[in-house]
DNA sequence: TGTATCCGATACGGAAATGTATCCGACCGT
DNA sequence: ACGGTCGGATACATTTCCGTATCGGATACA
């Protein structure tokens, strides 16, 4: 039934959706996402109204679809960034977070982004379980890369969900500080120690 | 000049701002605020629009005004719910944490309204400015407090600012945790512990 | 009690956004 | 190349919201 539903995505068709996509991450990152019309997005993908209604239903649909989609390209960047040879050469874990850390970009309109998402989330129970969903793939990306990075520095990790629950929050959390004072680069200091602090509360030396 | 330019705020002119101002952090709440309209928050307060632009002049203005009152009323609760005698009973700093944390209640209405006006301020340099300076205020609340909280631990600080932006940034990273997964009181627990650990991380014994 | 001012209610014009119904060009298979 | 279908453009009806201009009741003050 939910195949049925929906029509055939044929080429053509894949391409204006995603032109879509993209156009919506621009308008919703420029103005809001409440603030956002129909016509904003056709205009900045270079359509008319006609287009958007032939692949979306509403602007929340439009809106979910372009958060996955992103948030799926930024785990996968993550990965793939993160999986190169420099990890052999780690010795501390502050170079662990040095490496680890410019991995996931501080990008003043993702972040726009995923706040409102959050927020309107969080008035929907469907969306609340998409953003839990989110939050333990990002754990389950993180960890590994970090355990592989900490393999040199003679600790291992104590609690392995603990730590990324505590390393997602104190990113997001010092994310936001960086963006709202961008020239202070004590700012940025200062979230790398605590990162550091972090995965030095989380894990333990490997006795021997 | 400034003085001039605004009514001269009688009493019942100040009731109705009020009626408004409460009005306002409901419908900002539910509907967002990019979706909220003029109309909602007057029909909240049980106004029609000519109160409501009799006192304001865009939602944008009640917006600021109602999270500059909101904010400032938070932050003085704090101060005093957490002034009372019972601190000089602590004796760790996870009795210290667990004082001082239920303190600033993990509100589901005001999160969307902050994370809202954050990705606002994101956008407007003047808003980032408030945003900065709320978050200094914040910080010169709650490092007092909690140093008065140590007393007993036998722990000082050793860096205050940095250990009230990291107390910030864990804060919030851990609200938006609670709040997506409300029923799951790991998310709690290890909130609690990620603070201890980062107090601890900010602090050292005294030595004598 | 009378009167002047204040302030929220009402009424109106207009702009903007929405969703649908229809059209027409492009791309498909044969 | 040709007929059919697909998909975006266009046109339109409707709703919603906004901001202003004006009205009238309440309130303050003599």
């Amino acid at each position: 039934m939910p195949a049925a539903v929906r029509p055939p995505l044929t080429r053509r068709r894949a391409e204006t959706r995603q032109r879509l996509l993209d156009a919506a991450l621009v308008v919703f990152a420029h103005e809001g996402f409440g603030r956002s019309t129909v016509e904003q997005v056709c205009e900045q993908a270079g359509f008319t109204r006609g287009a958007f209604y032939s692949n979306f239903s509403s602007l929340d649909e439009l809106f979910l679809a372009m958060w996955e989609q992103r948030s799926a390209q930024l785990l996968a960047d993550l990965q793939e960034t993160v999986a190169d040879e420099a990890v052999d050469g780690i010795r501390t874990v502050r170079q662990a977070v040095e490496h680890l850390l410019p991995a996931v970009p501080v990008d003043d309109e993702w972040y726009r982004i995923t706040a409102e998402f959050t927020a309107h989330a969080l008035r929907n129970p469907s969306l609340r379980k998409v953003m839990a969903a989110r939050e333990k793939a990002i754990t389950d990306t993180i960890t590994p890369v970090l355990e592989r990075s900490l393999k040199g520095t003679g600790r291992r990790v104590t609690n392995r969900s603990a730590l990324g629950q505590a390393l997602i929050a104190v990113h997001d959390g010092t994310t936001v500080q960086c963006l709202i004072e961008p020239d202070d680069e004590t700012v940025q200091k200062r979230r790398l120690d605590l990162m550091v602090h972090v995965v030095l509360a989380y894990t333990k030396e490997i006795d021997r």
